[in-house]
DNA sequence: TGCGGCCGCCTTGCATACAAGCGCCCGGAC
DNA sequence: GTCCGGGCGCTTGTATGCAAGGCGGCCGCA
């Protein structure tokens, strides 16, 4: 199961995609704790390439450590996840707003493509593939904003709220609703719409945030989110 | 020399801390090796939490590795200074627009304060007295923002540009001008005005950006970042 | 019986030893 | 003379061993 995928990158490296990937899909969950130990055994290497692989994860800030006290996946208290997601609407519209500006004519139509797609994938109903459309859309306005530095900034700072947007994405609801918010932004980029397309993809963010915020509320308190630091 | 300073933090936290410092300060430039080896004979420790902060300082991307070919400090391309500085503006900005709606009284009139050490300082005509007060108060705005994760991330790319900002930033006429663009920011932010906030701080720092243009291009080839990749 | 301090285990932090990849240099051939 | 290929040395990547710090449990005392 374990084997050395690719003999080419270095075992700390990789395992810092997987242990990321991990933390992700949700397979970790904010406050579990990562032993270095018995993770080294789990990808049977030694705990060398472990500990920088968690390292560069602190770094990143998907996993919170302290000084003897190992590490464990970050759990951000509500009010910080509330600021992530804040910040996240921001770099999202200015994404979509530079995208709007800067989208070749090819990217434009590639954008458009993805658009359908997501339109067959609502009907279908299957919130996986729905999902995995969703990323690339995302991503193609992202790398459309001609930016590097700010598409790394949008994509890490998503990577981070991921582990707190599952669960009520999968809400078949919301895959309609979702799919009729992008319409707003895809329509805005390519007509070159720069300020309706910061403004919609602003407001697609924050619905995904208020979806979250109601989602939390129903769950019994031991499972949510830290309220304090 | 290089006593263990604080026996609370680890090896590896302090060295990164240093690193870091030598990157942002100038002692080590862009471009210049970081041989794992060498640094852990200066610090007088072995190689791995060498290897620790290398990979931490990785991440936040002050310098770049590439496996089995070692780290140098990070030499960005003219295009990544670029959209780098573009993205520092429109960050600044948000942080300026949000301090504008969410600053208390009090943080108004610290702001107000450091703004009146700086008149005075550009008098006296101190380069780095002036960059350390100037960095206060854009601290003090980022913090203002009441938004942790967006003033992290603000912070983080003013320290990854810093390498870039320091030599032009000490021509004596900027400082004078870098006041009075200050002043736009801190009267709009006092008085509440956010998108005067706003559009203030970008042009402060775009002006930034181009002053750092005017000066690259002044620069013997041999010195200037690199045109490709 | 409840509380406080001490001891020991378990985990992380650091050092060192070993392996493996990459680049450079030199030699040979065209 | 130039270009290609192989060996050597230096660097990084990984494993393992040892030390130190934190936390929990246990025992003694009030």
């Amino acid at each position: 199961m374990s084997l050395p995928d690719d003999p080419r990158r270095t075992l700390a490296e990789d395992l810092r995609l997987r242990i990321a990937d991990e933390i992700v899909q949700g397979t970790l969950v904010p406050g579990a704790a990562l032993d270095e130990t018995e993770l080294a055994h789990r990808f049977e290497v030694s705990r060398t390439p472990v500990r920088e692989a968690i390292r560069q994860l602190a770094a990143s800030g998907l996993i919170d450590t302290k000084p003897h006290r190992g590490a464990v996946v970050a759990r951000p208290t509500e009010a910080e996840i509330a600021g992530m997601f804040e910040a996240m609407a921001d770099l999202e519209a200015l994404c979509a707003a530079r995208a709007a500006e800067r989208m070749t004519g090819s990217e434009r139509r590639a954008l458009e493509a993805v658009q359908e797609e997501l339109r067959a994938l609502v009907h279908l109903g299957d919130p996986h593939q729905f999902l995995e459309a969703d990323e690339r859309l995302h991503d193609a306005i992202h790398a459309g904003a001609h930016n590097d530095y700010l598409a790394d900034l949008t994509r890490a700072t998503r990577a981070r709220l991921q582990p707190f947007r599952h669960a009520p994405a999968r809400e078949v609801g919301r895959l309609a609703a979702s799919h009729g918010e992008h319409e707003r932004v895809v329509v805005a980029i390519v007509r070159g719409d720069r300020d309706g397309a910061a403004a919609a993809m602003r407001d697609h963010v924050l619905i995904v945030r208020d979806d979250y915020g109601v989602y939390v509320a129903a769950l019994p308190a031991a499972e949510r989110p830290a309220p304090a630091p």
